[in-house]
DNA sequence: AATACACTTCGACAATCATCGAATTGTGAC
DNA sequence: GTCACAATTCGATGATTGTCGAAGTGTATT
């Protein structure tokens, strides 16, 4: 069995480490699921930070920090409807890649 | 499906964090299995430690990190025999609920 | 072009963290 | 009791982080 990469692991392991970004990630693995390919979804991340308290920029940089351990993937959709109530500018996906990737050294720990 | 504690989830995650306990922590488990019942084993923390070029209050810094998210168990055995250069004092194993209620949640963001 | 949102970038700041050396405590050997 | 070694506790310190408000960028509606 390979040995794990302890330290881009670790990268992945800090993104989720605080609460509010592990809640993040988790929101977006709720909603990905049904929205994410429906050109008419309102599944952005507005709908999930709603829920939140926290500023714009701080959900950008949570956000980023995601990204950037690749536990996320954004996309920008420039479709603006207003009048209609659906504007969505970024949606978000889990990269599941990097989810079982995390999910085999765990299995391995487990089994010795 | 529970809706996943966040709060306690993000704590384990921080433990994990690290890229020195991290590979602590995996060390433990490649380790524990086959020796942790035997009283003869040689495996306690120290034989895991020397590949680390930490301190070791850092070393108990991030040992108590781990068991205080109960991703880790300590034992202290007092067995010392240092003619035969056994001498263990903790010895440490993984904790599979925690590893378990993890890998749950983990799960339940792949499928949504 | 002017307005309206959504999002990002840019400092800034307090809080947390990883690590260390020094001193302390604990345990067994002699 | 004393010696040797293992582990912890106790500051200290530099680095990283989470969060914010302010300012900037981009895109679409009017």
């Amino acid at each position: 069995m390979m040995k794990p990469n302890t330290k881009r692991l670790a990268k992945v392991m800090k993104a989720l480490a605080n609460e509010n970004r592990l809640a993040l990630y988790l929101g977006i693995a709720q909603n990905e699921e049904s929205d994410f390919e429906t050109p008419e979804c309102n599944c952005n991340i507005r709908d999930i930070v709603k829920a939140f308290t926290l500023t714009a920029p701080t959900i950008s940089h949570h956000l980023k920090e995601l990204a950037n351990a690749d536990l996320i993937i954004t996309e920008k959709r420039g479709k603006f409807l207003v009048r209609s109530g659906v504007q969505h500018h970024i949606v978000a996906r889990i990269n599941r890649d990097t989810l079982a990737e995390v999910e085999q050294v765990l299995a391995l720990a487990r089994s010795g």
